[in-house]
DNA sequence: TATTGTTATACTCTATAACTATA
DNA sequence: TATAGTTATAGAGTATAACAATA
């Protein structure tokens, strides 16, 4: 457990990371923001998947990867076919054109990282990527773990019940 | 410098960090969003600043931040004060109620992190600080160095004109 | 009745451009 | 003519709620 002075601190940088994303949001192809750039990319990592498991990984609600999948799929980078398995579902699949626009956005961003960070060393670069991916694991886990089981000296303040990928139904 | 595989993989990073950005946004109060917090949190660590110091330490256009600070000069957190020395600008000073403000909002988000980060030890907290401190700072450096003294294997590609804080002025 | 996905609406953040007042 | 700040407008990301189709 840290102490309160380091959690400010790494606020503070959470917040002027906002500038790092701007920047690179800004070399992005006009017809390809982030939000598109990310339903590619976790398409082309871990392969088709149905709308409800790309709403888990970008951890977003439902309706904004509906509408991310809908402008990607506008494009012609990605197809939904129905699932034969279960007719609400859609299965997300990328075309040709789709791994081509992921080729691009890859050389763009590596181009202005290697840039950026010219001064880096690759170890230097492989820590800060194992500590965010540490700090999202350390978020995600608490999100899906049991609330009781966590320590009763930090009581959860405001926190939605169990929150997943979608807006809670209304049951009538 | 690092490896193309190593700049894929931050990127990656980069993409899920913006989970943990919209959790810690949700225990923000809702008359004070993220952009509020980052002004009032500025103006404590760096004390009085005029618009245009707040922008550049902001890393945003000044038209954002002339809505953010009119936001929580509404709220009476801030107080905007005629600059004697140069009656186009205005000083932003802090009021108490700013301060009790600040004082809230490091208590919810340390009290998320406390929960969040519950098993790292403060100087793995320490250690994400200053990797992502020193990666502001490389973008930063890069936008104010000169162009043309860097490395010329990696051409600038459509790298806006050394942006500063505001929209370029039309020169009629 | 519950779940998958879509759409409508609203809110925040951001940038561009035009405008005012002052330098 | 240039600079400090404001405002209007537009675009992107996101959440909530209501909806249709299917389970």
């Amino acid at each position: 457990m840290a102490e309160q002075a380091r959690y400010e601190e790494l606020i503070r940088q959470f917040s002027a990371f906002g500038a790092v994303r701007r920047e690179l949001g800004r070399i992005l192809p006009s017809d390809c923001p982030s939000g598109s750039a990310a339903v590619l990319t976790l398409l082309g990592r871990h392969g088709d998947m149905r709308m409800s498991k790309l709403a888990e990984l970008l951890a977003v609600d439902m309706s904004v990867t509906s509408r991310h999948v809908a402008h990607v799929a506008g494009r012609g980078w990605i197809e939904r076919s129905p699932d034969p398995a279960d007719k609400r579902s859609r299965i997300l699949r990328l075309t040709p054109a789709g791994r081509d626009r992921i080729d691009e956005l890859t050389r763009r961003t590596c181009q202005m990282l290697a840039e950026r960070l010219s001064d880096w060393t690759d170890d230097e670069v492989g820590q800060l990527t194992q500590l965010m991916a540490r700090l999202r694991a350390s978020f995600d886990d608490s999100r899906t773990a049991h609330p009781e089981s966590r320590t009763p000296t930090a009581p959860v303040l405001e926190r939605s019940p169990d929150r997943s990928t979608r807006t809670p139904a209304i049951t009538t």
